[in-house]
DNA sequence: GTCTATATTACGATAGAC
DNA sequence: GTCTATCGTAATATAGAC
């Protein structure tokens, strides 16, 4: 902001380039390589703004997981009776899955053959915990069906949740994000099935 | 059948190997040397019974895409009300999933950086529109709610269920199996709200 | 901050013996 | 059917000039 903004890159603007490469052709199919031609500079140059392909990943899905969390943190998510925490929680991480749809696609297709996977695995399931806590509450105050496993229905629910980042692209003016949020909650509480 | 079995491999045998593999490092992150090592013979060996790498990829993603299309031929799958075809194809897709979990896993994964892989998509884009087609019908009947999209509905309807793969392990004897199925189907039909 | 050139390692695949 | 040895290529990463 103090001076005009080159055209150059800084770790930030690189993150940007290298996860779009990184959801297109994986993060195991993506080399120095592709990311220096998709960046426009050399490979070499990369390093210099980076220690190597890491570094680009642990930034990525941190970004992920940090919007993830956050929600757990507002107000809503921490008030109020459980079942409407666990729509709260629901609808907020929608919308930041639709906010930060490359860092969260990221994340959700990591698989753990390095130390910044696992520890990415690992801090997803500390969120999924967190989702399953907020849900086992709802049940015990008896707003959730008895008929089918709590534990089950968490997974179900966010699976759900998570498969928007197979096909959600995102509106020019961001139309849609409320909308499909309000979709998603009431699919999954009320059903598919026209009311009898 | 004809003469005592050798422990020796076949490219069937070899390929329940390398399928688990992939599943576990990512197709991209699993070298010839990772499979030689997981199946216990060298690298050449491998290749005196397939090809390369992708032809264990495109026998493993085969058989995923002609078990869940098998599932559109069966009767109840063609018979009937839409919305019951709809519950049937659904059930016996998580059947499916859960009875070929790692070949299905694999296909739920391909990115589509080589020929495989873009045919692997494009044979899976087809069966998803084959459900939007049911889930259509089921709508015209006016057993689908109308106050959702049903390209959207279809879209979370598959994004559920596929995530099975992301957790389920099977059980030794099965007994979970239809549970489970029976389990999705009621949560994405009549959701996970107790009835007022 | 970016480049060319290169070191070093790992990869997919093949040759040829047993 | 399996092996060891190896080829050619492509990978990550570094050195050093501009």
């Amino acid at each position: 902001m103090t001076t005009a903004r080159r055209d150059t890159y800084t770790p930030e603007t690189l993150l940007s380039v290298a996860v779009r490469v990184f959801n297109e052709r994986g993060y195991d199919g993506t080399s120095m390589e592709h990311l220096s031609k998709a960046a426009g500079i050399s490979k070499s140059s990369i390093y210099h703004h980076v220690t190597g392909k890491e570094e680009l990943l642990r930034r990525a899905v941190s970004r992920a997981l940090d919007g993830l969390f956050a929600v757990l943190d507002e107000a809503p998510a921490n008030q109020g009776r459980a079942i409407e925490r666990v729509e709260y929680v629901t609808r907020r991480t929608v919308e930041v899955l639709m906010d930060e749809l490359p860092y969260v696609t990221l994340l959700l297709r990591v698989r753990g053959n390095t130390r910044t996977e696992r520890w990415a695995l690992e801090r997803r399931r500390d969120f999924d915990h967190r989702i399953a806590d907020l849900m086992k509450a709802a049940a015990a105050d008896g707003d959730l069906r008895s008929d089918v496993d709590i534990k089950l229905a968490t997974r179900l629910l966010f699976g759900m949740v998570n498969s928007l980042v197979e096909w959600y692209r995102p509106l020019p003016d961001g139309a849609d994000r409320r909308q499909l949020a309000d979709t998603v909650v009431r699919l999954a509480f009320d059903g598919l099935r026209t009311a009898p």
